[in-house]
DNA sequence: AACATCTGACAACGCTTGTTATCAGATTCC
DNA sequence: GGAATCTGATAACAAGCGTTGTCAGATGTT
């Protein structure tokens, strides 16, 4: 229970045992939320998985929602990481914009499919991950109006509000489906065809 | 226990009185499953909604999860005869077609938000629901691009069945945030700019 | 060596779940 | 009226959950 202190042990110093302790609980709950359906993401289970106890569990988190709060958080900001960089560093047309941004993010989805599930697979059913999923999805949603805005020039709008949450609830459901093997394509087909699909709706949505 | 009779009692035979209790539990079954997102769907609380006790639960179910799956069953099934119903009525225009399934989808989707959260909500994390819902999206897809290729007459192909998942996913997005307000406009706004997206993705798709 | 802390295994508490059984009283059939 | 059945409430069981506590032994400090 010292808050203060810990003393080095095998080597390591204190702050470093934690910190590695707290990353094995993070890697294995990623495994757990993202994985099987069937492996529900429980206290005993992260901590067989990670190799550890009950105790160390919770000198890391609080309780279990702030795990899986953790776990969320740290693939959102990857990923969204990952995708955002690409389209600023592609070319100023808003084509390649998409298709970059694209890109990576289905490249950071198929590199890592627990990403991806956690993300969006319909099929993982913690209360609190579909409530954070929900708020990222209107996260992704707003990051993406913005672009839009930003790229196509134009105004805020309902419509436009409209059409993000459209475009970001279809690729979930698209990139679940390829995951999942019900699509089968190659990982260029598939942003090939979502960039047509993408670029079909600004069309739309700009000048109409 | 008894197999095979039941007398009647009350004045209503004793099919009736089964039937009776199955249509109640079904209907609190939809309170819960499709209600706030707190209200788990659990054998008591099923019956205690609908002033039934668990005898009466399990003589009408195998177990929860038939419950569950014959809620789910209900709500798509009544969904999907409005809409596809409506297309068949329209007149030839596909975007007559369009218009007229998309707006019976919302209609049934807004008149009984529990259609609505029971068919989308991604906040609702009942494991089976979500397994069946994984199913009655492809279903949907199915039906959507059996329907594009009717009426478009284009051939099967895994860019329509791309599409088809896009669109059954902007959908369920779409509509789950209008049903939560955070898309503010009215059913019509909706309809009509749900319509363009959708026709905008027919007009890539159909001339490719 | 003597003492403090870290570690890991495990038991235990209270709670909720699905499911089954029990039992007194109301209703119907003969 | 008497026997069979339906009703509704409630208890019970085993299982899993989050969470906290205990305790022997390993590893550090002084």
């Amino acid at each position: 229970m010292a808050a203060a202190e810990m003393r080095t042990y095998g080597g390591v110093s204190g702050a470093d045992r934690k910190a590695e302790r707290r990353a094995q609980l993070i890697e294995a709950g990623l495994d757990l939320l993202g994985g099987a359906e069937g492996d529900q993401l429980t206290v005993r289970r992260v901590c067989q998985r990670a190799g550890l106890t009950a105790r160390y569990f919770y000198e890391s988190f609080a309780g279990r929602d702030e795990l899986v709060a953790a776990v969320h958080e740290h693939v959102v900001q990857t990923v969204a990481a990952a995708a955002l960089s690409a389209v600023e560093a592609a070319g100023p047309e808003s084509d390649a914009k998409i298709r970059a941004g694209l890109e990576h993010l289905v490249r950071a989805v198929a590199g890592d499919p627990r990403h991806g599930r956690v993300l969006f697979s319909v099929t993982l059913t913690d209360p609190l991950l579909a409530r954070r999923r929900l708020e990222s999805s209107t996260f992704f949603a707003r990051l993406l109006s913005g672009k839009a805005r930003e790229v196509y020039g134009i105004a805020d709008s309902p419509e436009l509000d409209l059409a993000a949450q459209f475009v970001v609830g279809g690729l979930a459901q698209t990139l679940t489906a390829w995951l999942s093997g019900t699509l089968t394509m190659t990982e260029e087909e598939l942003v090939a065809e979502c960039a047509k699909i993408f670029i079909a709706i600004a069309d739309r949505e700009g000048p109409g």
